[in-house]
DNA sequence: CTGTTAGCGCCTTCAT
DNA sequence: ATGAAGGCGCTAACAG
């Protein structure tokens, strides 16, 4: 409405301004300021002080012009919405933050002639490089390779091997699943999961079935397929206990499919973990929490991978790049739903 | 390590070369490729094309040191984490993105330190607004009126009523929760709720009070306050239950009390909804759907509140400010917790 | 040690 | 209709 007229309308100071409070050139003002050598101490304290005074503050948009870099990268994700985007976005935005560099995000919410629109947005902003964040870590088709900056993947791997991704290793992920069931004295472990068009699922059904193997145990019966849902846990247990499989673990595709697994074990009489174990993935606080009892579940280590993807990133803006797939190991969270049997 | 020779080398084109493979001068290429009028059609077809063989694309750090403005606002959350920062932001992102508007977004973590290093970082990138997202609705300091930019506060409003924040509306949203059991016929509605330190706890409360009132009934007790968990759900209903209380509704705090509300009364041999309806608050997906019965929860519409606020940003930017705490009206999604009394 | 000059990429007068 | 020139804020050469 009425514009204020209050300190907050004066532009921002510029260096010139600076300059002339402290009755120098800004030339020796700039230098002053970045601790370049050759000024005289009174000087740059003069500087300083008018700096401060003005509350000055360099105009990184008149450096990064300059300097040929924005200082600045891009990071879009193709579904904030989901829950696996915020940590990877937590950690990279952490480990830029420190080496002062700003984060520009887009989302775009899994369209992709909203991505094209947002990767040309921020090329025209000059951001040094990109961080591709994807929803599943099924392989995603590249930005391709003509790109001015360098990209990394999250998540999601680049279809194409030129590429640099770095996603969580699923494979492992099952195996140390399974081991952590073998070290609790478990031997009869069925493994009820999600979507089998997830690779997450297949791969991590992979792995514990190579762990089992290694232990020269036999599966309790096929990895069960299904969706990620409760509903689906507790239908896969009914239908094991209804067939009278004898089980001592379950060890499951996600956290949500362990709640319904657990409801359904308690509600038949079994209690966790004393007769059977159960293990959930994903490690999500609202649901390992709130169990009874609290589940055991493997954490991705998400805030890994984007602090991880920014490192690479950093290293490729910096000149040094790296390409294929990289994977962060998974780790076992350990609470009350696994023990070892007495 | 080998600076790639590949397309993906060299600089970005710049209005220069264009020009120059127009065979014009920088001036006429400006004007042909932003639309104005004096250039004669041909010769802006030439631009054009010229341009796009180089895949031209203005340099916005030019463009706003030129302009005063960099086009970029800042989203200043303190809690990525928390879950009711994200539909905030993306509320925000596709405001902004619609505009033209690019995001840069910093996380505090709750750190006032890390807040204020966040705002100095921005001001240097020249952001021409910024948006402060809180954790909880309770009043937060003011980042101060010294700002060079406008300043929106979202979800927590600002301690200082000069400033602008939009907030739901979490009075109204007690009022219509209790609306709704009402209309379902229901009469004996316990509150069982979350921490009394969390102004939308006790706000909400303070509605569905007003609205029982209104309606000429009793609350069932006090609202129970205790913690947003689970566990605070159940206990509180085995105490209710325990002491022979008579309900017929249980509006709950979270959708995570509800969670343990229901478990609870199904345990107990009481159907949902026919025995008992019962309603969460935030309409956390992962916790309505997946329910036994699908849960009835309010939404707080906190996409609306991030639009809203990326808006009203704009406006201030535009030179239109306005000041104090506005309000965004919660909704009621129904689902099948609650039904009429047959 | 300090100041002058030039230019990063772009847009906007002002001449032509 | 087109081009030449100036300047946004800053830094890196070079001169003094």
């Amino acid at each position: 409405m009425t514009p204020a007229l209050g300190p907050s309308r004066s532009q921002p100071a510029t260096l010139n301004d600076v300059a002339r409070l402290a009755g120098v050139s800004v030339a020796t003002a700039s230098k002053a300021l970045n601790g370049r050598s050759q000024v005289r101490a009174e000087t740059r304290q003069r500087v300083v002080e008018a700096a401060e005074r003005l509350s000055f503050r360099p105009n990184q948009l008149a450096r990064g012009l300059l300097a040929g870099r924005s200082g600045t990268v891009g990071l879009l994700t193709s579904d904030l919405e989901g829950r696996f985007s915020i940590p990877i976005l937590m950690g990279a935005e952490d480990a830029f933050g420190a080496g002062e560099v700003a984060v520009l995000l887009c989302d775009a919410r899994g369209d992709a002639i909203r991505e094209q629109h947002h990767v040309r947005a921020l090329l025209g902003r000059r951001v040094d490089g990109l961080i591709v964040v994807g929803s599943r870590t099924d392989p995603r088709p590249s930005l391709g390779r003509e790109l001015p900056v360098p990209v990394v993947y999250a998540y999601a791997p680049s279809e194409d091997p030129a590429d640099l991704s770095l996603v969580p290793d699923n494979v492992d992920a099952g195996r140390i699943a399974v081991g952590h069931l073998l070290a609790c004295g478990r031997t009869r472990i069925a493994h009820i999961t999600g979507d089998p068009a997830y690779l997450a699922a297949r791969e991590r059904a992979q792995g514990a079935g190579a762990a089992l193997a290694e232990a020269g145990l036999e599966p309790v019966g096929e990895p069960r397929f299904g969706d990620w849902s409760e509903g689906w846990g507790r239908a896969a247990t009914a239908l094991l206990l209804d067939r009278r499989v004898e089980i001592d673990a379950v060890l499951c595709g996600s956290d949500q499919i362990a709640r319904g697994v657990m409801d359904v074990l308690r509600e038949r009489g079994l209690r966790v973990p004393e007769d059977v174990a159960v293990m959930g993935f994903d490690n999500w606080q609202v649901l390992t929490a709130a169990s009874r009892p609290p589940l055991t579940s493997v954490d991705m280590n998400l805030e890994q991978v984007g602090r991880a993807a920014a490192h690479a990133l950093s290293a490729a803006i910096g000149g040094v790049r790296r390409s294929g797939v990289e994977t962060v190991r998974c780790r076992v969270v350990i609470r009350g739903s696994t023990a070892p049997l007495s």
